[in-house]
Parts: structure tokens; sequence; C-alpha cells
DNA sequence: AGCACGCCGACT
DNA sequence: GTCGGCGTGCTC
């Protein structure tokens, strides 16, 4: 409505609140006054700009509208909102709830996991010389330093404080900027700028008027005659956009990088725009090449066709279905399949992968059938291209996303499948920061959230899912059968022990493993070597009296690696030079103590010096592509021996691989830890799945101490139920999940005390719960200290039942909000992980 | 978390 | 005397 003035006021004006979602870890919403320009467009999804304490300006997230005054304070005002459409959905905001809830972390710090923070704002703070202050009539006494700031600003309109500190040293800067603010010289205020910027291309069409007029044109062709330059220009624009044949072609313009590209001299280009001939505009481009389409229809096997029609038939009655099919059985044409149906009626797609499958061929595969309508989010790209990624999410652009667990934060709005593929990753499982959520249990929830479908695929389920199919909570699908019915490969154990006592052990290796890579290479054929461990030798020691040198700052022993000669903790980076003498006893007997893949590539190449190794871990595919080119490099078949930790089992799909070698078994298998007989099952399973070929059958070798293993015997049969039921008679007797919820809480602190006292009382706190527990601990952390900060661990195991889960949750977070009172423990740190692994 | 306020020790 | 250490309290 517009008043007598002319001005514009909305129509129905009213107190109205917002809760505002900031990026703190405080456990609440914030409520804000919402002012009357932005009343009518305000919403649940938005963007805004407010102040929070005395200084800091942040970017929130609108959580709700409302008209109920806070009676306890009164609302500070939004300062701004930042967007003319909601960038994030209310699915995302119960999500986010959810997460916050289930995970007992606060919202905040799930908006902060879930926003790439191109969409974040940052806040710049300029300075500016107050309107009111005269710098020859100051009012107040100014020291130098005061005035140097002064002079500067005069000379200049506004000022960065980052520049201010070329005038007066950094630390200094912030009061003097105080102690001006405080005389009214100056003024400071934060401008908000957008760090997203989208790649923009130059293009250039031809003027319409030449379009509809072919006189025109020939004029235009007249009048450039001995105008060499500009002919050249108007004859490739022609060859390249063929307006004769189309004329919508001129809409979209060519890339001015292409005539450049093809010759054309950016100069006369230019004059021919001067000269109205040429229009020139900007256009936001993907940073992503868009890939052609293969549309070749996908073919299933009578097999994969079963599975397909299984998997349907198992949606009508249950959300969630497990496809449990075994490696090689064809997993990824069943998901193409089911991923084009939904698309086709209209609704979004999410598949999830783990961080290293995603640079494999399967993403290649996938983009081949999919094109541009697929975004790729994954960890290595840059903000930008995540923004990116959310913006085609948002516009529509991209109805199928296959990404990392973090992809699951896209604001889709209408998912109708996720898929989450090799489901047992442990990866899956964030720890740090929070929220330390598990990505498939989210996924499921997201399912949920749009009435969506979940599947759940993997050779080797965790036993949690399994748990779930078994107990009809999940629908269940399996295939057995390896695709194009190549065999399953044949095991072998060698004992590490019986060939050392006999002298048969060289390097690391049996006489039984040496034999059968010997063998695989006089038949040209390819070997993959499993070791996970990376690095050279995972620690050195004294021959003499055992000293093994630790980390000055945390609870464990030094890595020795070989190629910068030096010893170096995994987990707070420190460095130290290898001693030449030991320092406890000074005897000068040091040796390397176990192997990592850098030691196991050395010691191959002296086994086998006319084998071409590789080696493929965390070292060696740092670059953005080292890892495809390690693919790139093996599938060529230039390399005979490809040695690496868990990666190699992931993705590889190379013909030529006969043999699978498992230097250290037991390094898997004896790990303190419940999971450890599951997480040995899936890890041996998935590297054995890499061995053999269409027509010959492959080989798996397994070092082992301790060969009379039952857990052999079910890997070797791959007797998955086998092995199922009997660590489930394990878990169920000892309480361990999926039998119980897990929770587990991590005190931290630079004294040792302190944190192990904080973690009794919290203990003791936690036992009053109602509710049938289990609580143990406090225990010192496997790994005792980090950083210079002690750890200790309370495990809660937990009876199923939703309502008791929900309430020790709630009181557990009210109780430690409360120990956190306590003076004593006000810089503990609580940490709090739930379904732990 | 981040930031201010306030209360103590060691310096020009 | 003040600079700066960090313990304490609060953020709509």
């Amino acid at each position: 409505m517009e008043d007598l003035f002319g001005n514009n006021y909305p129509s129905s004006s009213k107190n109205l609140y917002a809760d505002i979602i900031l990026p703190v870890p405080i456990p609440l919403t914030f409520t804000y006054s919402v002012g009357p320009e932005i009343q009518e467009e305000i919403g649940i999804g938005y963007r805004v700009m407010v102040q929070f304490g005395r200084k800091r300006i942040l970017t929130g997230i609108v959580a709700k509208v409302h008209q109920k005054a806070p009676e306890a304070y009164k609302a500070k005002p939004i300062l701004d909102l930042l967007d003319d459409y909601p960038i994030v959905n209310a699915l995302q905001i119960k999500f986010w709830g959810w997460l916050a809830s289930y995970y007992c972390c606060h919202i905040g710090e799930v908006m902060n996991a879930a926003l790439p923070s191109g969409l974040k704002l940052s806040t710049e703070s300029k300075v500016q010389m107050h309107p009111d202050f005269e710098l020859e009539n100051p009012g107040y006494p100014m020291d130098e330093r005061e005035l140097l700031i002064l002079e500067t600003l005069e000379k200049k309109e506004e000022v960065n404080v980052d520049q201010l500190e070329s005038v007066v040293p950094a630390k200094d800067l912030h009061k003097i900027i105080k102690s001006l603010l405080g005389k009214k010289a100056i003024l400071v205020y934060e401008s908000v700028k957008e760090k997203y910027s989208p790649k923009v291309e130059v293009r250039v069409r031809l003027a319409p008027e030449y379009l509809s007029d072919s006189n025109k044109l020939n004029e235009l062709f007249e009048g450039v005659k001995g105008k060499e330059k500009q002919e050249n220009v108007l004859l490739k624009f022609l060859q390249q956009v063929p307006i004769f044949k189309n004329a919508q072609l001129n809409e979209e313009g060519l890339s001015k990088k292409i005539l450049t590209d093809s010759g054309c001299s950016p100069s006369s280009i230019d004059t021919l725009v001067k000269n109205k001939v040429l229009q020139s505009f900007k256009v936001k481009i993907s940073r992503f090449a868009l890939i052609q389409v293969d549309d070749k229809p996908i073919e299933l096997s009578e097999v994969q066709k079963d599975a397909y029609d299984a998997v349907q038939k198992e949606f009508t009655s249950k959300a969630t279905v497990l496809l449990h099919g075994i490696t090689g059985s064809g997993k990824t044409e069943i998901y193409i399949k089911l991923i084009m149906e939904v698309l086709e009626s209209g609704s979004q797609v999410l598949l999830l992968l783990p961080e290293i499958a995603l640079t494999t061929h399967l993403v290649a595969r996938l983009q081949k059938v999919f094109g541009d309508k697929m975004g790729v989010f994954h960890s290595k790209y840059s903000d930008n291209e995540r923004v990116e990624i959310w913006q085609g999410v948002l516009s529509g652009k991209y109805n199928f996303i296959i990404g990392v667990r973090s992809s699951l934060f896209l604001p889709f709005d209408s998912l109708g499948l996720v898929i989450v593929d090799e489901e047992h990753e442990p990866s899956y499982k964030q720890y740090d920061p929070a929220p330390r959520f598990h990505a498939r249990d989210a996924a499921i929830m997201m399912a949920w959230l749009h009435q969506a479908k979940t599947v759940l695929g993997t050779a080797t389920p965790a036993f949690e899912t399994f748990y779930n199919a078994q107990n009809d909570k999940y629908g269940y699908v399996r295939m057995d059968k390896r695709y194009g019915d190549a065999e399953l490969p044949h095991f072998h154990l060698a004992d590490i022990l019986k060939d050392k006592k006999k002298n048969l052990l060289k390097l690391d290796f049996t006489r039984l493993m040496r034999e059968k890579i010997q063998e695989a290479l006089n038949h040209q054929e390819q070997v993959l070597i499993f070791q996970n461990r990376r690095g050279y030798a995972p620690y050195i020691s004294c021959d003499e009296c055992g000293w093994i040198p630790e980390c000055e700052h945390c609870d464990v022993s030094l890595t020795y690696h070989q190629y910068q000669e030096e010893l170096r903790c995994h987990y707070c980076g420190f460095k130290d030079k290898v001693p030449i003498k030991c320092q406890a006893c000074g005897s000068s007997k040091i040796t390397t103590v176990g192997s990592g893949t850098e030691r196991i590539e050395e010691n191959l190449s002296l086994l086998f010096p006319e084998a071409r190794i590789l080696r493929m871990d965390l070292d060696t595919t740092r670059s953005k592509y080292g890892y495809q080119k390690i693919l790139e490099e093996f599938g060529s078949g230039n390399v005979d021996i490809l040695v690496g930790t868990q990666m190699i089992t992931k993705g590889l799909d190379f013909d030529r691989v006969s043999l699978v070698g498992i230097v250290d078994a037991d390094r898997i298998l004896f790990y303190p830890d419940f999971r450890s007989g599951e997480r040995a099952f899936q890890q041996i399973t998935q590297v054995a799945g890499r061995a053999g070929r269409r027509n010959v059958t492959g080989n798996v070798v397994i070092q082992t101490r301790r060969p009379d293993q039952l857990i052999f015997k079910q890997i070797i049969s791959g007797n998955y139920n086998d092995f199922y039921q009997q660590e489930m008679g394990e878990r169920r007797q000892f309480y361990y999940p999926p039998f119980v919820k897990n929770i587990k809480i991590v005190t931290k602190h630079k004294d040792f005390k302190t944190a192990e006292t904080a973690a009794i009382q919290l203990k003791n706190l936690l036992s009053d719960i109602e509710g049938r527990k289990i609580i143990l601990g406090p225990e010192k952390a496997l790994i005792g200290k980090i950083k210079n900060l002690f750890l200790f661990e309370i495990w809660i195991k937990l009876e199923k039942n939703a309502n008791t889960q929900e309430r020790f949750k709630q009181e557990m977070v009210r109780i430690i909000s409360e120990l956190q009172g306590d003076k004593r423990f006000r810089s503990v740190r609580f940490l709090i992980d739930v379904d732990p692994y």
C-alpha cells in the first residue's frame, strides 16, 4: 500500500519473530524480530544476517516464524534477509533437528556440517572515519598510533581492518580501534560479501538484425572485405554456429574462448562487438564438463532381473531393502535400472558411496548413463563446486546426486530413492567433528522424511543391517552368483610361524605366498598385495632393551618414515629425528619393526626383481588424480604387482588379477573391538573378491600366525550366514549391538586426573538414570593421550527400547551440561558418540 | 565457540 | 602504575 508520500508499507505490519539457527555450539535456536520490510518474504529456510552478542555478525537459517514475543529478553532485529528464496527446505530443517537430537549434538553444529562454507557468509569488518569527526579538532587527545590510523582513514573512504595491520602492529590494532571507537572518531561496520562466485564464460552472438535480413548479412560481409581479421572471425563464428540451419543457435552464442583458440584475435572480436555486429554476453557455466550420454538401454541378466523384481516386490511392503550381492554379482546394473525408474517418475535420487569408491569407474559408468543430469558431490571438490551442486539441486538441474556422506545435506525436496552402496563401510560413520552421524542410518531417516525408498547394497552386510533384514524390518534380496558365472577364488592359508621356524619366511613372505606370486608372474597375470598399514615401519625399537620412541604429545609410538628419514606421529603430526642410539640404554642396535606398504613394496622388489611394482595408499594418492592415475596404470597392464591398503579393495575390477595376497590377516583380526571379527570378514572377503577372471579361477593367499581360527573357515567357504550366526551368539551373550544400543562418551582434558574425575563423576550420575543399562568404565582410551589431552571413555549399553533410549539421552545431555557448570570441569570436553564405530 | 569482563602477576 | 595471563559468564 502506498501512502500520501509514495512510501510503501506492508499491508499488515505486525510483530513478527523468527527462530534462527546459528552456527554456534549452543543447544538452542535464537529468537530475533522481523522488521516490516522483510515480513512478507521471510520464511523457513531463508538465510539472514543477525548480530549475535556484542560484536559478532553471523549468518543464520530461519527455522520458524511466529508471533510470540520472547518474555525474558527483547529480541534483536534481523539485520538482513539474504535470499529471494529459501536455501534450505523444511524437510532439511526437520532432518537437522533429528540429527541433533539422535546424535546428541547442537543444531548449529549440524548447520555447520550441512552448509558449504560458500553459503555461509564472510563478515569483513570495515572501518571509516566518523562523519562528525574532524582531525583538526579531535575533542579527545590522540596518541601517535591513533593518529596514524586516522590519517590513513582520511585518505580512503573505507578500509578493511586487516589493511590497517600495515600501519600498526596487528596485535595492538584491536585495542586502538576500540579506543578510537570510544572517542567517536571512527565507525566500524560489517559488510557482507558472498564468497561464492559462479564461473562465468564470455560469449558472443550475432546482433539479431542480421539474423532476420539476409541482405544485411551480405552487406556486412561487403563491409568487412579487406579487414581480414574481422572477416575471419565472422566466418569462424558462422562455421561453429550454423544460423542458417537453425537460427535458434545464435541465441546460445559461442564462447569467446573457442574463437580465440581457433586463431581469432581478441581485439578483432572486440571491434566487431564495438561496431554492434556481434553482441557480447556472459553466462554462468557449470564447472563440470558435459559428458556424452550413452543411450544404449542397459540389459539385465536373468539373475539381475530376478533380483531387480525382488527388490521392487520388497518395496511394496518395506521402505528399506538390503541388496546382499557378492562381489561381482552386478549390483550396479540394478542400481541403474532403479534410478532410471525413479527419475522418470519425476523424483530425485541420491546414491551414497564411501569416499574412496567415488573416484572409480563406477562414477564414470553412471555418468555415461545419466550425463549432466547427475551431480557428483566429492570431498575433494572446492567449496565453489559444492555450492554449484547445491544450487543445481535447488534449481532442479540435478535430479540425481552421487556423492559421499555429506551429500545427505543437499537440498532435496522430493527424493524417491536413496541408495547406500557398500553399506557396511565403517567410513560412513563420522567422528570428528560433530554431528557424529552414520550416513547409512541418517539416509534411512532422510528417506523416511521424503517417504522414499532405501536400498542398502553390499557383499558383506553390517551385522546391524543383516539383523534388521532377518527381523523383517528391512526387505532382503540375495544375489550369490558371480556375473558371467565366474568362479569363486581358491583360498590358501599360509602359516607365518611355521615358515619362520623352518626359516622359510623371507622378507615378510611365506613360501606359499612367494610361490603363488611367482606362478602368477609366470602366467603374466596381475597380483594384488594387501597390507593395511601405510608407511615403512610402524615403529622402531632397541634390540637390547626394547625401548620404542614415543610421541611427546600423544600416547602412541612414532611411525618410521623411510623416505623423509624421520619419525612421525600419525595423531598430531609431531616429527622427530631417527635416534642413532637408544635413549634408554645407549645401545646403537636400533631396528625397524613391522611392515607398512612402503616396506612391502621394497621387499617385493627384492624378491621379484623382474616384476613391475606399484604402491597405492594414502601417500601415493594424495593428489587430486593420484588415485585414478594408479588405477589406469594398473589397468593398462604395465604393472605386475599392486601393493596397497584398504584402497585396493574398492573399485578395482581388473580382468587380469589372478592372485590376491594378504600379508598379515592377524592385524585385521586381533583388533581390540567387538566388531573386529565382522570387520575382518568384510575386509578379507572384499579383497578376495578382486581375484579371479572370467575363465581362470583366482587365488587368495592369507598369511596368519593362527590358521586354526574358525573365522578363516567361514571366510573361505563364503558362508556369511554361519559366521553371522556364530558371532551374533557372542554379541547377544556379551551385550553388544545390535542387541543393545551403544553410546560412548569421551572426556578430554589437559590434566590426567581432571579428565578421569570428570568421567567417574559422569558415570555415577548416569547410573541413576532409569532404564535397563550397563555402563562400563571409565577407562583410559586406547590411545590415552592425543595432542596433550588425556582421554577417558565410558561405554553405555542401553536396552533396545526407543522410549528408554530417548529418555536416557535427554537425561544424559542434561547431566553433562550440569557437570560442565561445575567449575572443576569447566574446561573438560565431553564428546558424545551415539552408535560408535 | 568466541568474546568481554575482571581479577591477579611482572614488567617499562 | 599498566599489560596481558586466563578463569567466568553470556550470547536471542
